[in-house]
DNA sequence: CGCCGAATTGAAGCCAATCAAAGGGAGTGG
DNA sequence: CCACTCCCTTTGATTGGCTTCAATTCGGCG
């Protein structure tokens, strides 16, 4: 999303708009696009489509999780950013996809053409309003990113946590239906550091792992360690 | 600008406006805004607004050089961006400034008042476009930054120096106001390590140095070695 | 000429990547 | 129900790149 280009990672815009409400998750805008279009169901691994399709749609995660990749000139992946139920993906500059989208776990989701997104936005301003914010929350995620760049694996690690558990918002144990190589893929950091720092934040007892489930012991340790970064929600 | 109801152009991303002539330096909107305040003059080093100061102002740089920076919560310094001649910034989520802006070299810039902005944008498309275009390239070079955190120092001062190449769009030679420890800063190196690839990078005949001026003297070479980012322009 | 800050160069230490191997957990077939 | 397999995770050992600390050189300016 959002590929091209190179624009200087200065401070987003301002608007004190879109509303707190529409941008906590987007339920009450999920619930006006989905009669959009049909709710397609994807089994883990399936490609939603994939870098260089010529595709002109948005896509809205119902249930589930969505990965889109890349991959660098160098053969390596990328995770480009996990999108979680409520969320939605797929918007580009070009109407053919800059990354591949994949579901992670069973996913059900909704596909909208452009044209009719189009359409949707200039009537209803409260979808123009969960766009618009879905950039700047893109945009913020971005920048977060970008300075999480010079951070420890400790660091990322606990961002990455925190960010998923704000964005669950089901209080403080959160699934991971994603492999350790995808989350290194996401942070910068290889499968093998990404599972020692697991461990080493469990040994710390900030957080527990059982199974596919993470519950975060300490949220505001983890949050501080992430090196005060969410600027977004958080 | 940026209107809630019918003010999101062309809903999101996926703009082929504004026309590449607007997104090339700003210079016709440039032409446009400077009347609207007078043009200041800033010496280098000096602050033009500091990160916790209250404003609501935009601003437009006329000449020289800015770099936004942060300081993050364990006191290391992050610079933001820097921006150039025709670039414009300041313009935020927050009526509070997130980050502090300093003048890098001799600057002229124009401040604008946001209720003055937005009036402006409003009754001109053509700066309504403007500042779409902005955000759409802020968030495209912060997605890039975000995936430069994982290379190499040398894919990362290659990246720095074609896109400000590309920036200044005045051929291959460049002139780096800023120090090696604000290169460091915004691209997460050491001052040290930018040095010491600086002298690798000329050693190995793909760039020339003299004083504060660079030449680029194998650009494709640069691109190729920055892993493929610059989707963009380039 | 001499001062001072920045840039360069040198040497040592640390963190994460990489290579390598062992330890689960879920599904399948016996 | 158990044994087996596959894949992912975890743990170990080594390597490499960047940071850090430290010393020297360069460049601007009084």
């Amino acid at each position: 999303m959002l590929q091209p280009g190179h624009a200087v990672p200065a401070p987003g815009p301002r608007v004190d708009w879109p509303p707190a409400s529409a941008r906590t998750t987007g339920d009450l805008t999920l619930a006006r696009i989905t009669p959009l279009g049909r709710v397609d169901h994807f089994p883990p691994g399936v490609t939603l489509y994939a870098e260089g399709d010529a595709g002109d749609f948005v896509y809205w995660v119902v249930a589930g999780m969505v990965r889109t990749t890349n991959v660098s000139r160098d053969g390596k992946r990328v995770v480009r950013g996990f999108h979680l139920s409520g969320e939605f993906f797929g918007m580009e500059r070009a109407p053919v996809h800059a990354s591949s989208a994949e579901a992670v776990s069973d996913t059900r989701a909704v596909r909208c053409s452009r044209s009719r997104l189009d359409a949707l936005a200039a009537s209803d301003s409260q979808i123009a309003n969960e766009l618009w914010s879905w950039l700047l929350r893109m945009t913020e995620r971005a920048q977060d990113l970008s300075v999480l760049g010079r951070a420890s694996a400790t660091q990322k690690l606990a961002y990455f946590l925190i960010d998923l558990m704000c964005r669950v918002s089901a209080g403080r144990s959160i699934e991971l239906p994603m492999s350790r190589t995808d989350i290194g893929d996401y942070l910068g950091l290889s499968s093998e550091t990404v599972s020692r720092t697991f461990t080493t934040l469990r040994q710390d007892g900030l957080i527990s792992t059982r199974g596919r489930y993470v519950t975060l012991l300490d949220p505001g340790a983890l949050q501080r360690m992430s090196g005060g970064l969410m600027r977004g929600s958080s």
